[in-house]
DNA sequence: TGAATTTATTAAATCGATTTAAAAAGAAAG
DNA sequence: CTTTCTTTTTAAATCGATTTAATAAATTCA
């Protein structure tokens, strides 16, 4: 069933009225006669007018969009869980306030450059929410220069930029202290490349409570390759087999320390009598595996909501409470850090 | 840095011809002289010109966009984890042809209708890729009726309609088949709600297997309330303090499998020896059980890039080699079946 | 050289809605 | 019955790119 468009000419015409009538009418200027008004909203109602967001997009030069860019090829882009939570806080946020939400990626490193500048520069979007890459990566600089707001949804180090950022050090901090608390003080980290902030914020959260409790940094006990279940129980099989004495391991996510207690307990050590375990970012996995694990909430769906927000409020020109947000992670106790 | 935007007319004056020309020239237009058209390129590469999206949309009556719309609230939308791989595929492929994904998703029930009228009636998108909702929803059929191309993602009972869908039939039939093979007999399936397509077709293709071996199928050994963990591990206490015997469990989805195959253990009953367990959707959650979980793998990327290239068929008038697309899910063997 | 033909360029319309500035209609005042 | 001041309405411009139809320029042919 093909619908003809409904422009507003056809309910100019209908109503016996010029479009600009019309226009004002539906907008509800003041200077349209009440009986005109009731007029074109009744041709309105009567033919099911929807107005054309292209036109008005052309004419207001706003796209009514948001964009969220991740700077990656789409594998690695959605690779993660929780892209999914932050997609669900942004999309109740946007959709409140009729904006619609455009998901860009870019297939490949070569296309990178011309899909962002296509984004920003084509006016497709009215600003965006940029998901963090690799540190310094060379597109991150061209978006955050493009003129559009933009959220970026990590840390930065231009004060200028607006901000929602998950305490990755304070949520390392956290999980670090609390093995401490239980009385561990041979701590190993089982970290994830060094060229993502966020790993780069976990060791230093993990080296911050050590110190916090008086025990030296060991580079020794900090190791580890990509963000793989393999990764991890590799990590904990050569720090067994180096000789190392630890009584805890900090994974720097939830799949490295999942591997990594696997691979502790098929070498006879047990969890968490022998080594205590704890992760971060609350992979509904940890809850199944045995002692489950204690790990490090960040709260994506409030990031996103945040960070539409926040973008929003910089659209309509309105003043920032703060510019950078720093979101609070929980501590999810289970059995794996000896705690309970 | 604020860009003032380049606008064919500014490469028009800095070309020396008018913005017909120019338009012309930058489409390749073979009307148009070698000379004049360097002169052109080079004024747009100089000032570093970018055409305007939206002003192209209004005149072409193309928005250049696909929407892939979930007809449930954004949280319910985004649940399921394999969601991510379904964005993957479609994002590879629309990336590739230069077009953009619009996400659609509506906040409430009642916001629902008013949603997909916008993103249908204002030509924001030129087609639609629509997720399943429940049997018969009620919006389905509005979209559907949109005139505006589609590419449903289940079954539909209208041969029309274009629908790429995955065989979630025969991905049960090869599950209990499987478990068949290994020689069980009293097979119980927990399913998922019927008001869902998917659930019915898994139960469908449960019931097929066990017709085809010779099996009376009996309704008592059906049970299940949700989609969750616990809903597995209640089910599967049910069968077993109902006193039914039973030497096989097949899933509606992995989450029920494996609360149910968690709840069997605590009974004090072996998987497989007991009873053999499979599941269906191929959760990661499946590979770290004891033993790890036998499941169905339904390609969500492979669903994604084949309903983004379907789309863009039907976009481009294309004829359709088939509307109905139906992908094979993959049967992945592991410990929790007993074969090995 | 002038007419016929081909090639290249551009003016103007178009897409659909919004908005400004001007015109028309109506009301109040002299 | 004008004139002045309000209140309503509308013509026309605008946003940026595309495309058709018309013109201008270059070329070929007689």
């Amino acid at each position: 069933m093909t619908t003809t468009h409904v422009t507003l000419k056809d309910i100019a015409r209908k109503a016996g009225v010029s479009t600009a009538t019309a226009s004002l009418a539906l907008s509800g200027d003041r200077r349209v006669k009440e009986k005109t008004r009731r007029a074109v909203e009744e041709a309105a109602s009567l033919l099911n007018y929807v107005p054309n967001e292209i036109g008005r997009s052309l004419r207001a030069k706003k796209a009514e969009t948001i964009a969220l860019i991740f700077p990656n090829t789409p594998r690695f882009a959605f690779s993660h869980p929780y892209t999914v939570h932050l997609l669900q806080g942004i999309s109740e946020v946007l959709v409140h306030n009729h904006f619609h939400l455009l998901v860009s990626t870019a297939p490949s490193e070569a296309d990178e450059t011309a899909a962002y500048e296509k984004i920003v520069r084509n006016r497709r979007a009215d600003g965006i929410i940029l998901w963090p890459a690799t540190v310094r990566d060379r597109h991150i600089l061209r978006i955050l220069d493009s003129g559009l707001p933009v959220v970026y949804l990590g840390k930065w180090h231009d004060g200028e930029v607006a901000t929602v950022e998950r305490d990755e050090f304070g949520g390392a901090y956290k999980a670090t202290e609390h093995l401490l608390k239980q009385g561990r003080r041979r701590i190993a980290h089982i970290s994830t490349p060094q060229h993502y902030q966020v790993s780069i914020d976990r060791l230093a959260g993990y080296k911050s409570a050590l110190e916090d409790y008086g025990i030296p940094f060991d580079p020794s006990m900090v190791i580890g390759k990509d963000f793989s279940m393999e990764s991890g129980a590799d990590a904990a099989r050569q720090l067994h087999a180096g000789g190392f004495v630890f009584d805890a391991i900090f994974g720097g996510n939830d799949r490295l320390a999942i591997g990594a207690m696997r691979a502790l307990q098929q070498l006879g050590l047990s969890v968490p009598h022998d080594v205590a375990v704890a992760g971060c970012t609350n992979l509904e996995m940890g809850t199944i595996t045995t002692p489950a694990l204690t790990t490090i909430d960040q709260p994506m769906a409030q990031v996103g909501t945040l960070a539409a927000q926040k973008l929003i409020h910089m659209l309509n020109g309105e003043p920032l409470e703060q510019r950078q947000t720093l979101v609070s992670p929980q501590l999810i106790i289970r059995g794996s850090c000896g705690a309970q």
